[in-house]
DNA sequence: CTAAAACCTACTAAATTAGTATGAGTTAGG
DNA sequence: CCTAACTCATACTAATTTAGTAGGTTTTAG
C-alpha cells in the first residue's frame, strides 16, 4: 500500500505546481492548507529536495519551489523519492535475500507483471496531469466493492 | 504491498491445485514442500476455509482440498480472503473515517483508478492460469530498475 | 538584531505483520 | 477403545514499519 508519506508528497507538489512557475511558497502555508503536520511535511520536503524534485531557499521570505518541469515529472519519480521501494511483494525488493525458489516459483512472474503495471501506471501520469482538475472523468472512476 | 500471508496463500493453493481434483493433502506436506511454517500456514488455511475456497476434513488421513473450481477462482478472491483489504491507499479503505477533502482532493481519482487496475489485474488471473507453468512468457517479464 | 524560513538528526508511539504457543475437537486404523 | 494424525481455534509475542514529534542549527531579508 502507498504510504501516507507518498500521499502527502503528491498533495504537496500539486499544491506547489498550481501556484505556478516560480511560485516560492513556505512549507507552513501548504501544511496548513493541506492539513498536514508541518514537521512531517518538512521531512517529506527534505526527501524531495534530496532527489532534486524541489528546491528550497533558506532565510526569511524563503520557501520551496519546483526544481523540475511538472510536465515531465512522473508520479513514479515522486513516489520513489519518498517511499524508497514500490515493489508489490517483498520477494522483488532490492536487497532482499535471494530466494532459492525463484527459478521454480509459480507466482513470481505474476508479481513481476504486477510490478511492471504499477510502474507503468505511475510513470504515465505527470504532476501536471494530476494537477489538472479535469484528470479522469467520473465515468472511469472506480467504486470498489470494498468501499461502502 | 502484498503481505506474506497473501503470497503464501497463493503458493499453497497452486500446490493444492496441481495435486489434482480430489487431491486431499495435509497441510504438513505442503508446508514442508513450500518451506512455510506449518502453524502459520494453518492460520492461512483457516482464512481460506472460512471463505469457502478450500475444504478441510479432520481426523487421521484428513487434509485440505480445493472447494472451488480453479478455472473460476481468481487471485483477487484468494488475496481478499487472507488480506482483508487490498486498497492501494488508506483513504479508500473500507471503514476509514470519511475524509473531508474527498470532493476536492486532486489525487483521489488517481488512487481509485489504480485500485481499479489492481482489482482487474488480480481478477483476470485464475488459479488454474497461475498454476500453469506456461504462465507469462519471459518476453513480457518485468525487470524493474529496483531489481538489482 | 530579529523573525521567518529551510535544514538536520534523533527519538517515540502506534500500528501492523509474521510467527509461536497451546491446546481442543475429530477420525481412521490397529 | 486407544492412539496417531489430522483440522480447528484462540491468544500471545516479537519484530518491523510507519507516522509523527522534539529539539535544535543555519541562513537570510528587512
Amino acid at each position: 500500500m502507498i504510504s501516507t508519506k507518498g500521499r502527502y508528497a503528491l498533495r504537496f507538489l500539486v499544491n506547489l505546481y498550481r501556484i505556478g512557475k516560480d511560485g516560492q511558497t513556505s512549507l507552513k502555508d501548504i501544511a496548513i492548507e493541506e492539513e498536514i503536520s508541518i514537521k512531517y511535511l518538512e521531512r517529506i520536503a527534505h526527501d524531495l529536495s534530496k532527489e532534486g524534485i524541489i528546491q528550497g531557499s533558506q532565510g526569511k521570505g524563503g520557501g520551496y519551489k519546483l526544481a523540475k518541469d511538472g510536465e515531465n515529472l512522473s508520479l513514479w519519480e515522486i513516489l520513489s523519492a519518498v517511499d524508497e521501494e514500490l515493489s508489490p511483494v517483498a520477494c522483488l525488493k532490492c536487497g532482499y535475500p535471494d530466494c532459492d525458489r525463484k527459478d521454480k516459483c509459480p507466482t513470481l512472474p505474476m508479481w513481476k507483471e504486477y510490478g511492471k503495471m504499477t510502474k507503468e501506471y505511475f510513470s504515465s501520469i505527470t504532476l501536471s496531469t494530476l494537477s489538472a482538475s479535469t484528470f479522469l472523468n467520473n465515468d472511469t472512476i472506480y467504486e470498489a466493492e470494498y468501499i461502502i
